[in-house]
DNA sequence: CTACACTTCGGGAGAC
DNA sequence: GTCTCCCGGAGTGTAG
């Protein structure tokens, strides 16, 4: 019988922990998928499908009687054909190399770190800054499991990309309203819906159970999160928001510094639009190809950032119901419509500020690239100046946010202190800590420093000792440091030259003391990369400590941001001079708090 | 036993 | 400027 190598035995240990995802399999600089899993990903991202054996024609065969075919991407193209596979529906599993290459006896150790899905995602090329993107769960009330829709549910909606926590208890029949709002991108349930539910899946009851929920908040929130969450009383809403917890670390997703407490939400706090009312009205899609073109957001939007954008696609969906809620954003809004000046003055320092909820789940997750930490900064840096903005109005929504808006000096100051200010967007050729900031690394780079006038001072001497004026060296990654002599002046190398490389119209050689020096410059190198990664990693770490009041203040600005473009809506409206006209309506009229207008019988078609 | 060829895709180096 | 080639890197397989 066919044996697998000790590499394939590994890949199918991997394999089977997650039969329904596609694996990508580090193998040195590449991520592999083999087998199946490769006929699949080279057919959805149209690569070559190739194997490890051929034939005499040349032919692709497979090894030892077992499909060996494989098909990879490089490790730097992970997050483009990881993008490209999410949106084909495909769940993937990620395993990496997790021991260094140069330490390993035999095969190096592999194991999944991540399993990427809908509704797990952070990375900014796979979201749409303008909405967010929740994973839901679902649970049914026991003894509900007959046939009847009127049980009553626990929904939990998270948000990993920007920490966002909610819950809520509904009837079974306003299921379909519910989802239509918040549009999760993934589904998890403890039995099958009766309405249209993007990317179910049904999961084993245990993760439902209450137990398994218990422990799977108190590992997050610790002891006393029954009370602080406020769940003690609301046990359908317990378990949607542990399972929900646990699916997350089932799929590896375990930095959660940045999720915020659950907060609780009840249908009688907002109008409720059911998913009929949201389409017919265009409310956020057209009804022609569901996208914003023509719809009320549409009209509305003039936010100055993405959290600012979600937010307002928020607002529209769950307009409010308590008079003094209305009231005290008319209020703020009336002020932004009468005082043009704060208005454009904020409107200019919301201006291209960064995502800082998304950034800051980045941060928690350990994914924050250097480029990505200087952005934080340069969007925290604006608080200040916001918070002085807001200093002379006189609403109490506007006074409130300024309060919420207070700087974080001790992260503004250590990104400062830290990171350069134009650093490369990986971390593979250092230039990423800042001068100043830690001494090994100061001193690693005036040696290298000293190292590169060294040699740059033997080009002059080797011009000088051998008279030829266009002798140079340089540096490529196959031959390191070389002396490179054009053809014409071949005949005046010094004799001591080893020659290395012959090119079209030139020669290139070495020199014993150009490659010793290049030894000492290199592993000067090595080690002030590593070391600026350590660093980088731990500067991220500090910083993520701050999420939660962080993405406190990316809340606030989301809401200045919608206030603010809310005004700016209005003060551009012909004929209505000053915000008079804000407050003809106050409340929408003939509404029923907590109303169910979605009879139980038209609930979105669903097939099978 | 060692040496070497070979395997995806992207990017850098070299040729023109 | 564009076009072409070959390396990255861990692992496998084969030739000597």
């Amino acid at each position: 019988m066919s044996k697998l190598s000790p590499l394939m035995e590994q890949y199918y240990r991997e394999k089977k922990q997650y039969p329904d995802a596609l694996l990508l399999f580090r193998v040195g600089d590449f991520y592999e998928t083999f087998a199946e899993d490769a006929v699949v990903v080279a057919r959805d991202l149209n690569i070559v499908l190739t194997s490890r054996q051929k034939d005499d024609e040349g032919n692709k065969i497979p090894l030892a009687g077992i499909p060996y075919h494989l098909a990879g991407i490089p490790y730097h193209a992970l997050d483009a054909y990881l993008a490209r596979l999410i949106r084909a529906g495909h769940k993937v599993a990620i395993c990496d190399q997790v021991e260094d290459p140069k330490l390993a006896h035999g095969l190096v150790k592999r194991e999944i770190t991540r399993v990427v899905t809908p509704g797990t995602i952070i990375e900014p090329a796979m979201l749409d800054e303008a909405s967010n993107n929740f994973l839901a769960a679902l649970v049914r009330e026991e003894g509900m499991e007959g046939t009847e829709k009127t049980g009553r549910l626990g929904l939990a909606l998270v948000d990993v990309s920007t920490g966002e926590f909610l819950t809520t208890e509904i009837d079974e029949r306003s299921l379909g309203a519910e989802l239509a709002k918040f549009r999760p991108a993934e589904c998890i349930a403890s039995f099958a819906p009766a309405c249209e539910c993007s990317r179910l899946q049904i999961l084993d009851q245990a993760v439902f159970s209450r137990e398994s929920a218990s422990d799977a908040l108190q590992s997050r929130y610790g002891e006393g999160w029954m009370d602080r969450l406020n769940l003690g009383d609301r046990p359908l809403s317990l378990r949607a928001c542990g399972a929900i917890l646990s699916y997350l670390h089932s799929t590896h997703f375990d930095a959660l510094g940045h999720l915020r407490d659950v907060r609780h939400y009840s249908g009688s706090q907002f109008m409720v639009l059911d998913d009929v009312t949201l389409r017919n009205l265009e409310i956020i899609r057209n009804i022609r190809d569901r996208s914003r073109r023509g719809t009320l957001l549409e009209f509305l939007s003039r936010t100055r950032t993405a959290m600012g954008s979600r937010t307002l696609s928020r607002w529209i969906q769950m307009p409010l119901l308590s008079l003094d809620a209305i009231e005290r954003r008319l209020s703020a809004v009336e002020e932004l419509v009468n005082d043009p000046l704060l208005r454009e003055s904020l409107a200019e320092e919301l201006k291209g500020s960064a995502d800082l909820e998304r950034l800051m789940s980045r941060v928690s997750c350990g994914s924050a690239s250097p480029k990505e930490m200087v952005v934080l900064r340069l969007s925290l840096a604006r608080l200040p100046a916001l918070q002085a903005i807001l200093e002379k109005a006189g609403s109490t929504y506007l006074s409130d946010l300024r309060l919420r808006l207070s700087p974080c000096p001790e992260v503004v100051a250590l990104l400062e202190r830290s990171i350069a200010d134009d650093p490369p967007s990986h971390l593979r050729e250092g230039g990423v800590v800042k001068e100043g900031y830690h001494e090994e690394i100061d001193q690693l780079r005036s040696l290298l420093r000293d190292g590169r006038g060294w040699i740059s001072a033997l080009e002059s001497k080797e011009r000088d000792r051998s008279g030829i004026r266009s002798l140079k060296i340089a540096y490529n990654n196959v031959f390191g440091y070389y002396l490179e002599v054009s053809r014409a002046n071949l005949h005046l190398v010094p004799p001591d030259y080893i020659r290395k490389q012959t090119l079209a119209n030139a020669e290139r050689f070495i020199t014993p003391e150009l490659k010793e020096m290049e030894t000492r410059v290199l592993s000067a190198q090595e080690r002030s990369v590593s070391l600026e990664q350590e660093i980088f990693a731990s500067v991220r770490s500090t910083v993520a400590g701050y999420s939660l009041p962080i993405q406190e203040r990316a809340a606030a600005m989301a809401e200045l941001d919608v206030l603010a473009a809310g005004s700016n809506g209005r003060a551009g409206c012909a004929g209505s001079p000053g915000g008079s006209c804000l407050r003809e309506r106050p409340g929408p009229a003939g509404v029923q708090p907590g109303g169910q207008n979605l009879p139980a019988g038209s609930t979105a078609s669903r097939s099978g």
